[in-house]
DNA sequence: GCTAGTTTTTACATCGATGTACATCGGCTG
DNA sequence: CAGCCGATGTACATCGATGTAAAAACTAGC
């Protein structure tokens, strides 16, 4: 049998269409003895609300896209978790999208999937540049993460100059001095990674160490493959570094192996440490020490900020036009990050 | 200024709201000039359709939800990977959804979120019964991943049994005979888990080695923490296995951490096979031996059966009340798995 | 019993896009 | 040049739910 609409679960219980509607949405004023048949009738007929006419009348989905890179890099999937966990509290609902790392991608999901069918989007951008987030007309509020690509969006990220600027000073606090940063590219650019390099750069600096441009390692992707592949290169190549600064955990578990492979001690000969504190690095040989961010306060602010922007474009009621308000001014937010401290710079004694 | 809709296209263009409707959406009959003329209108203006009309009038929105336990296990994130792929080429958006293996979440994925605004859901199951599966009126088509749970729906899986037979025939070629099932368990049940129970149970036995329940060590999640656990504990309390069959790859690695330390060396000691063949055991210290399913014919065929499900069920161009068909006969298809052997069985010399 | 005030319920328009059915146009045939 | 045809374009109804405004039902007070 075809789903019932709202107009058969009217006939059914004997009133309006307008009535059952207020029941559904709980309006006040309907008596006790309305609001049971209505009931009733719903449960018989198994009625559910359309969705569809809803967001129509609305023009509010309850829905908002999270974009990242890649989910099966461990810690967008850690990030979705909670960002999932935060958004179910205030009874919205999360799509997760995967930009994989494409410009052409990203681009879509800032317009709203070429359809505004989501109230906002957390983006993680990789690819994007200052300019795309320029011109956004017509597209739904928007919260990055990471570091600030543009001033006039709203962001949310961790320090990742001043964490990268600790991690590094806690290599070179254990006697350490050269040391390659796997993943650093040149710092002069706006994203996360250029970010961690300048910190890098700057704890060399101010430990009075010449910085070699060939101690940062590129890599295409932040992956275990790429880390391991960059490691073992370098090494083939007559580098012999006493620490590795990583620019995540995927890089640092690659490079581990790397090591392994080619017979490096560590934390011995070589020290490792990452950014992220993934899972896997708490269970690796021998373990990663680590920048841990706050991840649940990451998504915390990011579902406020992100919420606190849709009510302003729409309305609490809903019913506006979706578009990119630019009254109140963007938020810059930072969240908590610690170092944590594991066998992969503290060696085994510690556990 | 306001979203345009496709009454201010019309106006702009000068033509009737219907033209636009058509060269949005290509139709063969609009003059060369018509459509142009409109496109430069649609660009000058910004206009974007809006989904949630085409959706009320459609009666589709070409989104599929996938619903998995856990996003930070590693296979649901490479599983979410390929079916996002294969989904976007069949221009579908995939929602993704986080049942935290919650029975109360994986039925109101079932029920379709509350509303039918997915066309239909591919759901991983973990807590569900057979029950819940039963009696689904009005709610959207539903293609299962894992192990059957029930006559009547439509599933894809890899032959879990026979994998786990032929991993711990794998074990048992090596000489092993002291075998654990870390995350084994009762195998009656009619879930994942379950199945490759009894493919070890039957392998012990094709053998003629005599089977101790107490060869099953249970766990609360299919998580690295578990399998750290479960293996630690199993040592303590004195088993003194020579190879653990790890019922996925995340237990697995758990236990090579568990492994590394109590002092036992792997391969040599005990050997050690896992299911999913995630990335993260391709990089492991030993590297992890793994029963591989072939994902991306998992998620292409769960994507293919779920689209002639719901073209099945609401027409080729939608308009149908998305409700359950009974018509087509349930299928159980199997797609392909083979056994991928690393350092945890073979030890260093393969490599 | 009637009026004023309040609560409950209803009819109707509306959100935006698109299918249906029909009107119009230009060109071609005989 | 009438008549016909296919190709284009349009008016209108429709999808389902809900806001608005007003009618209907009820209550209380005199």
């Amino acid at each position: 049998m075809a789903r019932p609409r709202i107009k058969d679960v009217a006939r059914h219980a004997g009133v309006s269409e307008k009535t059952v509607s207020n029941v559904i949405n709980d309006y006040a004023h309907v008596s006790d003895r309305t609001r049971r048949v209505v009931r009733e009738a719903i449960d018989q007929l198994g009625y559910r609300v359309n969705l569809a006419g809803r967001h129509l009348r609305r023009g509010r989905t309850g829905i908002i896209a999270l974009v990242v890179p890649e989910l099966d890099i461990p810690y967008f999937a850690e990030l979705a978790r909670h960002v999932i966990r935060e958004a179910e509290q205030r009874s919205l609902t999360v799509l997760i999208h995967q930009s994989g790392a494409d410009r052409a991608h990203e681009l879509a999901a800032l317009a709203g999937f070429g359809s505004a069918f989501v109230d906002g989007i957390i983006l993680s951008p990789l690819a994007l540049t200052a300019d795309d987030l320029r011109d956004r007309v017509g597209a739904p509020p928007t919260v990055l993460l990471g570091e600030l690509l543009e001033e006039g969006a709203d962001h949310v990220a961790i320090d990742n100059e001043g964490a990268a600027r600790e991690a590094t000073g806690h290599l070179i606090g254990l006697g350490r001095r050269a040391i390659l940063a796997v993943g650093g590219r040149d710092d002069s650019g706006l994203g996360t990674a250029e970010a961690r390099t300048r910190g890098f750069r700057a704890a060399l600096s101010e430990a009075g160490i010449a910085y070699d441009p060939a101690a940062l390692l590129p890599v295409d992707s932040f992956r275990m493959p790429d880390g391991a592949e960059a490691v073992a290169r370098a090494l083939r190549e007559g580098a012999r570094p006493d620490a590795l600064l990583c620019l995540n955990d995927q890089l640092a578990l690659g490079a581990l192996r790397a090591l392994h492979e080619h017979g490096v001690r560590v934390p011995e000969d070589v020290a490792v440490i990452g950014f992220d504190d993934v899972e896997g690095g708490r269970f690796s040989v021998p373990t990663l020490s680590t920048v841990a961010p706050d991840k649940a306060a990451v998504a915390k602010v990011a579902v406020q900020l992100l919420q606190d922007r849709i009510e302003e474009a729409t309305g609490p009621e809903g019913r506006g036009d979706g578009a990119v308000s630019v009254s109140l001014s963007p938020q810059d937010r930072i969240v908590a990050h610690r170092l944590v401290l594991r066998e992969s710079t503290e060696g085994r004694e510690r556990r």
